[in-house]
DNA sequence: GACCGATACTCTCCTTTGGAAAGTAGGCAC
DNA sequence: GTGCCTACTTTCCAAAGGAGAGTATCGGTC
């Protein structure tokens, strides 16, 4: 033990098992830069998101939309349009995601450099 | 815009994509589960590891910390025994985006009832 | 009236990633 | 020697993900 009273966010082991299994739908890569996305611009429609992501094919961005939608993160709403248009916007729930994540993005505009230096060190000592 | 101020975590766009790419590397769900584990815990060996990060197997947890390695957000201590000891620990750095990360467990653990009833919600509506 | 364009997906094919389980190395106890 | 310990590797197979083409709808164009 080394920080007692920091680290135990759940001293029940199955809240303990909840919280990770909630974690590991939440956290991934895709739902991140989605979830950033969203909280620069309110409401987007697909292909505006698509553009915004750099890098996510549409299938990942149908699937991270849909899976964000089923946790409660984002709403949908879809204009009986032609064209048609659906429009994505963070739920308060994603919202309240969105501002716990902002120490992450924080933490890597902080310490890029660090992360380099370290990333070249390695590499160095690695591969010389 | 909705929310001017809050949202600019960085205006040059290219910080903007290294810090993307950063996040994209050190958001999923194998390295924060680890990070976790390591904030509890100080010090913790390999297979340690392994039976305190539920469902890794041995070549995610080799990768994983070989990753977080190269970011330097562990440091790997070789003891020449028999049997072989190595032991891992958090960096400063390390230790910072697990603060960093911090909100996020305890906006799971806050909100695990309301992901719950959003994903029944979802279900529902999905699947009558 | 056939055709085109716009949008939000969906489908198919193929590459990459991840999991399970067996294998490796090296020394010590027997 | 044989077996055992740990921290990995390697191999094989299943699952996830990317690229790109296809679909449905309707209004406007020629």
């Amino acid at each position: 033990m080394e920080n007692p009273g920091h680290t135990s966010y759940a001293d029940d082991p199955k809240i303990d098992a909840l919280v990770n299994e909630t974690i590991g739908r939440v956290a991934d890569k895709w739902t991140l830069l989605v979830l950033e996305a969203l909280e620069e611009a309110g409401a987007r429609r697909f292909s505006d998101l698509g553009r915004s992501v750099p890098g996510i094919s549409q299938k990942m961005l149908t699937q991270t939309l849909r899976q964000m939608e089923r946790e409660g993160l984002v709403s949908r709403e879809v204009f009986a349009e032609v064209p048609p248009r659906v429009e994505y916007r963070l739920t308060d729930l994603g919202h309240e995601l969105g501002e716990a994540f902002c120490g992450v993005w924080q933490w890597a505009e902080r310490n890029l450099a660090r992360i380099e230096a370290a990333r070249a060190d390695y590499d160095a000592r690695k591969a010389p």
